[in-house]
DNA sequence: GACAATTATATTGTGCGCAATATAATTGTC
DNA sequence: GACAATTATATTGCGCACAATATAATTGTC
Protein backbone atom coordinates (compact mmCIF):
# COMPACT_ATOMS: atom_id res chain seq x y z
CA UNK A 1 0.00 0.00 0.00
CA UNK A 2 2.96 2.35 0.87
CA UNK A 3 3.67 1.30 -2.48
CA UNK A 4 1.36 2.64 -4.31
CA UNK A 5 0.87 5.44 -2.20
CA UNK A 6 4.19 6.63 -3.60
CA UNK A 7 3.60 6.03 -6.90
CA UNK A 8 0.29 7.82 -6.55
CA UNK A 9 2.33 10.83 -4.79
CA UNK A 10 4.97 10.72 -7.96
CA UNK A 11 2.68 10.85 -10.82
CA UNK A 12 1.08 13.97 -8.96
CA UNK A 13 4.13 15.44 -8.47
CA UNK A 14 5.56 15.13 -11.49
CA UNK A 15 2.43 15.71 -13.96
CA UNK A 16 2.63 19.28 -11.63
CA UNK A 17 5.82 19.75 -12.85
CA UNK A 18 5.38 19.09 -16.73
CA UNK A 19 2.46 21.65 -16.37
CA UNK A 20 4.75 24.31 -14.13
CA UNK A 21 7.35 23.87 -16.65
CA UNK A 22 5.31 24.52 -19.62
CA UNK A 23 3.90 27.67 -18.79
CA UNK A 24 7.67 28.76 -16.63
CA UNK A 25 8.62 27.54 -20.74
CA UNK A 26 6.49 30.00 -22.55
CA UNK A 27 7.22 32.56 -20.21
CA UNK A 28 10.87 32.28 -20.56
CA UNK A 29 10.36 32.25 -24.32
CA UNK A 30 8.30 35.09 -25.02
CA UNK A 31 11.03 37.78 -25.18
CA UNK A 32 12.71 36.16 -27.91
CA UNK A 33 9.62 35.11 -29.56
CA UNK A 34 8.19 39.11 -29.32
CA UNK A 35 11.17 40.55 -31.77
CA UNK A 36 9.24 38.08 -34.27
CA UNK A 37 5.90 38.54 -33.60
CA UNK A 38 5.36 35.05 -32.40
CA UNK A 39 3.37 33.19 -29.60
CA UNK A 40 4.81 30.07 -28.42
CA UNK A 41 2.46 27.87 -30.32
CA UNK A 42 2.83 29.88 -33.73
CA UNK A 43 6.51 29.00 -33.46
CA UNK A 44 6.32 25.60 -33.02
CA UNK A 45 3.96 25.57 -36.09
CA UNK A 46 6.47 27.38 -38.14
CA UNK A 47 9.06 24.98 -36.86
CA UNK A 48 6.57 22.14 -38.70
CA UNK A 49 6.29 24.29 -41.64
CA UNK A 50 9.84 25.29 -41.77
CA UNK A 51 10.15 21.39 -42.51
CA UNK A 52 7.64 20.67 -44.44
CA UNK A 53 5.20 23.20 -46.24
CA UNK A 54 3.17 22.99 -46.85
CA UNK A 55 1.40 20.71 -44.27
CA UNK A 56 -2.31 20.38 -43.75
CA UNK A 57 -4.32 21.29 -40.93
CA UNK A 58 -4.81 18.22 -39.86
CA UNK A 59 -1.21 16.84 -40.16
CA UNK A 60 -0.17 20.05 -37.91
CA UNK A 61 -2.00 18.34 -35.47
CA UNK A 62 -0.85 15.47 -35.20
CA UNK A 63 2.84 16.94 -35.51
CA UNK A 64 1.80 19.54 -32.47
CA UNK A 65 -1.47 16.92 -30.69
CA UNK A 66 -3.75 19.74 -31.47
CA UNK A 67 -6.99 20.52 -32.78
CA UNK A 68 -9.05 21.93 -35.20
CA UNK A 69 -10.69 24.05 -32.85
CA UNK A 70 -6.91 25.37 -31.51
CA UNK A 71 -4.85 25.67 -34.92
CA UNK A 72 -8.01 27.23 -36.77
CA UNK A 73 -8.32 30.82 -35.26
CA UNK A 74 -4.05 30.40 -34.04
CA UNK A 75 -3.63 30.24 -38.39
CA UNK A 76 -6.14 32.61 -39.50
CA UNK A 77 -3.97 35.31 -36.96
CA UNK A 78 -0.58 33.56 -38.64
CA UNK A 79 -2.32 34.25 -42.00
CA UNK A 80 -3.53 38.57 -40.62
CA UNK A 81 0.29 38.62 -40.09
CA UNK A 82 1.30 37.53 -43.51
CA UNK A 83 3.58 34.33 -42.26
CA UNK A 84 1.46 31.84 -43.94
CA UNK A 85 -1.10 31.06 -46.33
CA UNK A 86 -4.71 28.86 -46.13
CA UNK A 87 -5.97 27.16 -49.44
CA UNK A 88 -8.44 24.38 -50.22
CA UNK A 89 -6.20 21.18 -51.22
CA UNK A 90 -7.81 20.64 -54.74
CA UNK A 91 -7.19 17.32 -55.02
CA UNK A 92 -9.12 17.16 -51.91
CA UNK A 93 -11.47 20.13 -50.78
CA UNK A 94 -12.19 19.04 -46.77
CA UNK A 95 -8.18 19.35 -46.33
CA UNK A 96 -7.02 23.07 -46.14
CA UNK A 97 -2.99 23.55 -46.96
CA UNK A 98 -0.88 25.78 -45.09
CA UNK A 99 2.10 26.91 -46.41
CA UNK A 100 4.67 29.82 -45.57
CA UNK A 101 4.82 33.53 -47.51
CA UNK A 102 8.28 35.00 -48.45
CA UNK A 103 7.43 36.77 -45.23
CA UNK A 104 7.29 33.29 -43.69
CA UNK A 105 10.30 31.76 -44.92
CA UNK A 106 12.16 34.45 -44.78
CA UNK A 107 11.91 34.58 -40.47
CA UNK A 108 13.81 31.36 -40.10
CA UNK A 109 16.85 33.10 -40.83
CA UNK A 110 16.17 35.29 -37.61
CA UNK A 111 14.56 32.23 -35.49
CA UNK A 112 17.94 30.61 -34.49
CA UNK A 113 18.37 33.22 -31.53
CA UNK A 114 15.14 31.23 -29.77
CA UNK A 115 16.59 28.42 -28.77
CA UNK A 116 19.87 29.92 -28.13
CA UNK A 117 18.28 32.53 -25.41
CA UNK A 118 16.44 29.32 -23.98
CA UNK A 119 19.63 26.95 -23.89
CA UNK A 120 21.23 29.74 -21.85
CA UNK A 121 18.21 29.78 -19.60
CA UNK A 122 18.20 26.22 -18.94
CA UNK A 123 21.89 25.29 -17.18
CA UNK A 124 21.28 21.99 -18.37
CA UNK A 125 23.92 19.75 -19.69
CA UNK A 126 23.85 17.76 -22.98
CA UNK A 127 23.22 14.35 -21.75
CA UNK A 128 20.33 15.24 -18.65
CA UNK A 129 18.83 17.12 -21.94
CA UNK A 130 18.79 13.98 -23.84
CA UNK A 131 17.82 11.48 -20.94
CA UNK A 132 14.80 14.09 -20.19
CA UNK A 133 13.88 14.41 -24.04
CA UNK A 134 14.03 10.56 -24.07
CA UNK A 135 11.91 10.06 -20.89
CA UNK A 136 9.49 13.10 -22.07
CA UNK A 137 9.36 11.37 -25.87
CA UNK A 138 8.22 8.34 -23.83
CA UNK A 139 5.43 10.02 -21.74
CA UNK A 140 4.29 12.00 -24.61
CA UNK A 141 4.03 8.69 -27.01
CA UNK A 142 1.79 7.26 -24.07
CA UNK A 143 -0.38 9.70 -23.46
CA UNK A 144 -0.63 10.30 -26.89
CA UNK A 145 -1.58 6.58 -28.12
CA UNK A 146 -3.21 5.18 -25.00
CA UNK A 147 -6.75 5.26 -26.45
CA UNK A 148 -9.60 6.67 -24.19
CA UNK A 149 -11.05 3.57 -22.18
CA UNK B 1 25.19 25.93 -39.44
CA UNK B 2 24.19 22.72 -39.49
CA UNK B 3 23.79 22.83 -35.90
CA UNK B 4 21.70 25.99 -35.77
CA UNK B 5 19.34 24.25 -38.65
CA UNK B 6 19.71 20.89 -35.88
CA UNK B 7 18.46 23.00 -32.70
CA UNK B 8 15.36 24.17 -34.83
CA UNK B 9 14.27 20.69 -35.43
CA UNK B 10 10.82 20.14 -33.49
CA UNK B 11 11.65 16.93 -32.67
CA UNK B 12 15.11 17.77 -31.01
CA UNK B 13 13.44 20.42 -28.35
CA UNK B 14 12.53 19.13 -24.81
CA UNK B 15 10.39 22.15 -24.55
CA UNK B 16 8.11 21.28 -26.91
CA UNK B 17 7.25 17.54 -25.19
CA UNK B 18 7.39 20.03 -22.02
CA UNK B 19 4.75 21.70 -23.84
CA UNK B 20 2.89 18.61 -25.39
CA UNK B 21 2.77 16.35 -22.16
CA UNK B 22 1.29 19.34 -20.60
CA UNK B 23 -1.74 19.43 -23.07
CA UNK B 24 -2.08 15.59 -22.86
CA UNK B 25 -1.94 15.63 -19.24
CA UNK B 26 -4.59 17.96 -18.73
CA UNK B 27 -6.90 16.07 -21.23
CA UNK B 28 -6.06 12.99 -19.52
CA UNK B 29 -6.87 13.99 -16.17
CA UNK B 30 -10.26 15.50 -17.35
CA UNK B 31 -12.69 12.72 -17.58
CA UNK B 32 -12.03 12.29 -13.70
CA UNK B 33 -11.87 15.85 -12.73
CA UNK B 34 -14.88 16.52 -14.06
CA UNK B 35 -16.60 14.19 -11.44
CA UNK B 36 -15.46 16.56 -9.10
CA UNK B 37 -16.57 19.67 -11.00
CA UNK B 38 -12.66 20.43 -10.69
CA UNK B 39 -10.69 21.66 -13.83
CA UNK B 40 -6.91 20.65 -13.84
CA UNK B 41 -5.69 24.27 -12.22
CA UNK B 42 -8.82 24.52 -9.63
CA UNK B 43 -7.37 20.70 -8.84
CA UNK B 44 -3.77 21.76 -7.57
CA UNK B 45 -5.17 24.54 -5.83
CA UNK B 46 -7.42 22.46 -3.91
CA UNK B 47 -3.88 20.23 -3.32
CA UNK B 48 -2.49 23.51 -1.97
CA UNK B 49 -5.33 24.01 0.24
CA UNK B 50 -6.17 20.53 1.89
CA UNK B 51 -2.08 20.51 3.10
CA UNK B 52 -2.36 24.50 3.84
CA UNK B 53 -5.69 26.62 4.53
CA UNK B 54 -6.11 29.29 4.82
CA UNK B 55 -3.87 30.38 1.81
CA UNK B 56 -3.33 33.90 0.30
CA UNK B 57 -3.90 34.42 -3.16
CA UNK B 58 0.19 35.24 -3.58
CA UNK B 59 1.26 31.81 -1.51
CA UNK B 60 -0.69 29.87 -4.03
CA UNK B 61 0.76 31.58 -6.58
CA UNK B 62 3.98 31.11 -5.46
CA UNK B 63 2.95 27.04 -4.95
CA UNK B 64 1.89 26.74 -8.34
CA UNK B 65 3.76 29.46 -9.94
CA UNK B 66 1.16 31.36 -11.12
CA UNK B 67 0.13 35.21 -10.83
CA UNK B 68 -3.19 37.08 -9.57
CA UNK B 69 -4.11 37.34 -13.46
CA UNK B 70 -4.77 33.69 -13.51
CA UNK B 71 -5.54 32.92 -10.08
CA UNK B 72 -7.97 35.64 -9.35
CA UNK B 73 -11.05 35.13 -11.95
CA UNK B 74 -10.03 31.32 -11.04
CA UNK B 75 -10.60 31.45 -7.24
CA UNK B 76 -13.87 33.39 -8.48
CA UNK B 77 -15.31 30.59 -10.38
CA UNK B 78 -14.22 28.27 -7.15
CA UNK B 79 -16.13 30.19 -4.91
CA UNK B 80 -19.25 30.53 -6.90
CA UNK B 81 -19.02 26.84 -6.84
CA UNK B 82 -18.85 26.77 -3.23
CA UNK B 83 -15.51 24.75 -2.73
CA UNK B 84 -13.62 27.95 -1.61
CA UNK B 85 -14.27 31.11 0.55
CA UNK B 86 -12.21 34.42 -0.06
CA UNK B 87 -11.82 37.21 2.66
CA UNK B 88 -9.72 39.88 3.14
CA UNK B 89 -7.02 39.62 5.59
CA UNK B 90 -7.70 41.59 8.87
CA UNK B 91 -4.49 41.82 9.86
CA UNK B 92 -3.26 42.87 6.45
CA UNK B 93 -6.03 44.14 4.37
CA UNK B 94 -4.09 44.00 0.70
CA UNK B 95 -4.61 40.02 1.27
CA UNK B 96 -7.45 37.91 0.47
CA UNK B 97 -7.59 34.64 2.57
CA UNK B 98 -8.70 31.59 0.50
CA UNK B 99 -10.47 28.70 2.52
CA UNK B 100 -12.20 25.73 2.19
CA UNK B 101 -15.63 25.26 2.33
CA UNK B 102 -17.20 22.16 4.35
CA UNK B 103 -17.81 21.33 0.55
CA UNK B 104 -14.66 21.83 -0.43
CA UNK B 105 -13.03 19.78 2.44
CA UNK B 106 -15.21 16.91 1.94
CA UNK B 107 -14.24 16.52 -1.69
CA UNK B 108 -11.05 15.56 -0.85
CA UNK B 109 -12.61 11.94 0.00
CA UNK B 110 -13.28 11.25 -3.41
CA UNK B 111 -10.23 12.91 -4.96
CA UNK B 112 -7.95 9.90 -4.57
CA UNK B 113 -9.24 8.14 -8.12
CA UNK B 114 -8.17 11.10 -9.95
CA UNK B 115 -4.26 10.07 -9.17
CA UNK B 116 -5.10 6.58 -9.63
CA UNK B 117 -6.51 6.74 -13.07
CA UNK B 118 -3.88 8.72 -14.05
CA UNK B 119 -1.27 6.65 -12.90
CA UNK B 120 -3.05 3.60 -15.05
CA UNK B 121 -2.50 5.79 -18.23
CA UNK B 122 1.36 6.74 -17.40
CA UNK B 123 3.30 3.63 -17.42
CA UNK B 124 5.93 4.59 -15.68
CA UNK B 125 8.37 2.40 -13.03
CA UNK B 126 8.90 4.31 -10.29
CA UNK B 127 12.89 4.83 -10.99
CA UNK B 128 11.49 6.30 -13.94
CA UNK B 129 9.56 8.41 -12.17
CA UNK B 130 11.38 9.55 -9.53
CA UNK B 131 14.05 10.62 -12.29
CA UNK B 132 11.75 12.39 -14.50
CA UNK B 133 10.58 14.37 -11.23
CA UNK B 134 13.85 14.92 -10.29
CA UNK B 135 15.00 16.76 -13.46
CA UNK B 136 11.68 18.23 -14.25
CA UNK B 137 11.88 19.82 -10.54
CA UNK B 138 15.85 21.16 -11.79
CA UNK B 139 14.30 22.39 -14.94
CA UNK B 140 10.96 24.30 -12.65
CA UNK B 141 13.85 25.75 -10.33
CA UNK B 142 16.15 27.48 -12.62
CA UNK B 143 13.39 28.82 -14.67
CA UNK B 144 11.54 30.44 -11.87
CA UNK B 145 14.75 31.40 -10.22
CA UNK B 146 16.85 32.80 -13.17
CA UNK B 147 15.85 36.45 -13.34
CA UNK B 148 14.80 37.91 -16.06
CA UNK B 149 17.90 39.35 -18.00
C1' DG C 1 3.16 61.79 10.93
C1' DA C 2 3.59 63.04 5.90
C1' DC C 3 4.67 60.67 1.87
C1' DA C 4 7.42 57.94 -1.39
C1' DA C 5 8.28 53.23 -2.24
C1' DT C 6 6.76 48.69 -1.87
C1' DT C 7 3.45 44.94 -1.63
C1' DA C 8 -0.99 42.36 -2.60
C1' DT C 9 -4.68 41.77 -5.33
C1' DA C 10 -7.83 43.08 -9.17
C1' DT C 11 -8.88 44.41 -14.01
C1' DT C 12 -8.42 44.47 -19.05
C1' DG C 13 -7.35 42.60 -23.31
C1' DT C 14 -5.29 38.95 -26.19
C1' DG C 15 -4.29 34.29 -27.35
C1' DC C 16 -4.49 29.75 -26.61
C1' DG C 17 -6.70 24.73 -25.53
C1' DC C 18 -10.42 21.96 -25.87
C1' DA C 19 -15.15 19.70 -25.68
C1' DA C 20 -19.16 19.71 -28.27
C1' DT C 21 -21.20 20.53 -32.32
C1' DA C 22 -21.83 21.71 -37.27
C1' DT C 23 -20.85 21.47 -42.21
C1' DA C 24 -19.09 19.90 -46.25
C1' DA C 25 -16.35 16.63 -49.09
C1' DT C 26 -14.97 11.89 -49.81
C1' DT C 27 -15.19 6.91 -49.48
C1' DG C 28 -17.32 2.51 -49.20
C1' DT C 29 -21.26 -0.52 -50.08
C1' DC C 30 -24.90 -2.20 -52.15
C1' DG D 1 -25.06 5.89 -58.61
C1' DA D 2 -27.71 6.56 -54.20
C1' DC D 3 -26.52 7.05 -49.59
C1' DA D 4 -24.65 5.85 -45.04
C1' DA D 5 -20.35 6.22 -42.80
C1' DT D 6 -16.14 8.49 -42.44
C1' DT D 7 -12.92 12.31 -42.73
C1' DA D 8 -11.34 17.29 -42.54
C1' DT D 9 -12.01 21.64 -41.02
C1' DA D 10 -14.80 25.34 -38.80
C1' DT D 11 -17.63 27.33 -35.01
C1' DT D 12 -19.17 28.19 -30.24
C1' DG D 13 -18.53 28.66 -25.55
C1' DC D 14 -15.79 28.32 -21.51
C1' DG D 15 -11.62 28.43 -18.74
C1' DC D 16 -7.10 29.31 -18.31
C1' DA D 17 -2.29 32.12 -18.77
C1' DC D 18 -0.23 36.31 -18.86
C1' DA D 19 1.39 41.18 -19.91
C1' DA D 20 0.16 45.63 -18.73
C1' DT D 21 -2.08 48.42 -15.85
C1' DA D 22 -4.76 50.07 -11.79
C1' DT D 23 -5.96 50.46 -6.91
C1' DA D 24 -5.54 50.16 -2.24
C1' DA D 25 -2.99 48.93 2.02
C1' DT D 26 1.43 48.80 4.33
C1' DT D 27 6.19 49.94 5.26
C1' DG D 28 10.17 52.78 5.52
C1' DT D 29 12.28 57.34 5.94
C1' DC D 30 12.78 61.68 7.13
Amino acid sequence: MAESDELLRLDNQVCFLIYAAANLVTRRYRPALDELGLSYPQYLVMLVLWEEAPSSVGHLGKRLFLDSGTLTPLLKRMERAELITRERDPADERRVLINLTEAGRALRARAHIVPETLARNLHIDRDDARKLRDMLGHVVKTLAEGAPP
